[in-house]
DNA sequence: TAATAAAATAGTAATCATTACTGATTTGGG
DNA sequence: CCCAAATCAGTAATGATTACTATTTTATTA
C-alpha cells in the first residue's frame, strides 16, 4: 500500500509549520534545508498523493501555482489581488457540502476562496 | 479605454449559451464557427481580461484547466472526481462574503468548489 | 539475518496550457 | 479624414508540472 519514506514525513513537516499556503517549489526549498539532496519531482509526487488521499489541501486560486494546506477542516481562503497572500478565515459550518449534498453529490472536500483586497493592502495603500 | 470587438463578443455569446463550464479551448473550438480565422491567443486575452473586469467567472478545479462561467453570481461548483463534470448548485446566500468582510477583507469574487462524486457517477458506477 | 516484491527515490527529459511578442488592422473621438 | 489607442492573427517562448528510468528503501516472510 503505503511505505513510509523520510521524505514524505519532511514535507509534512514543513507544511505542518507555517500557515503561508505555500507552493510546491517553496515547501522543496525548505525541505532540502533537511534533506539537502531532495528531488523536486519527490515533494511534486507526495503533495500530490498526500492531497488524493485527503491528507493536505491542495488549494488553487489561480495565479499560475498549487498551493497547499495542512488544515483540511472547511475553512475559507482570501486571496488578495493585491499582494498575492492568502489567508484563513474560520466558517462556522459548511454550507457548500450541505449543498452539495442536496442536490445529490457526495462531496469529500470542499475549498472556499475570495477574491479581493486583504486587510493590510488596503490600509497601507 | 475599452474598445467593441466581434471576436469578443462571439466569446461572450458562445459562453453564454453554454452550462458546461468550458476551458479556453473548447471555446476557440465554438468560436472559430463564427469567426473561422480567430487566434487562439485572442481568446485566451478576451477571457482573461473578462475576468479581471468581472464580466464572467474564472474557476479552477485544479484539473490544469482554466475554466470560465457566463454565471457570475456567487454559487457553488460540484466538481467530480470521476467524470471531471464541474456543475451548479444555487446558494441561498455568499456565506464567504460574510466571513471575508468580518476578518477586514474586501471581497469582490467569491468562489466555491466542492470535489467529490456526481450523481450521475454514484448510480451509474 | 537473508530473500523478495512493492513502494519510493534522485535526476533528468518531456509536456502542454498559457503568455509574450510583433507587425498589421480596427475602433472611436475630434 | 486623421490619429492614437485598442485589438488582432500568427507564432515563438515560458515554466509549472508530469513522465521516465535505473537505483534504493521499506516491509514481510522464512
Amino acid at each position: 500500500m503505503k511505505n513510509y519514506s523520510k521524505q514524505r514525513e519532511a514535507i509534512l513537516t514543513v507544511l505542518s509549520q507555517t500557515d503561508t499556503h505555500p507552493t510546491a517549489n517553496w515547501i522543496y526549498e525548505q525541505v532540502r534545508e533537511i534533506i539537502p539532496n531532495i528531488s523536486l519531482g519527490t515533494v511534486y509526487r507526495n503533495l500530490s498523493q498526500l492531497s488524493q488521499d485527503g491528507d493536505i489541501l491542495s488549494i488553487n486560486v489561480g495565479d499560475g501555482f498549487e498551493h497547499f494546506d495542512y488544515d483540511t477542516s472547511p475553512h475559507a481562503h482570501l486571496h488578495c489581488k493585491k499582494c498575492g497572500c492568502i489567508h484563513d478565515a474560520r466558517l462556522e459550518n459548511d454550507p457548500l457540502a450541505k449543498v452539495a449534498k442536496k442536490t445529490g453529490f457526495t462531496p469529500e472536500t470542499t475549498i472556499y476562496v475570495a477574491y479581493g483586497i486583504c486587510q493590510n493592502c488596503n490600509t497601507n495603500n
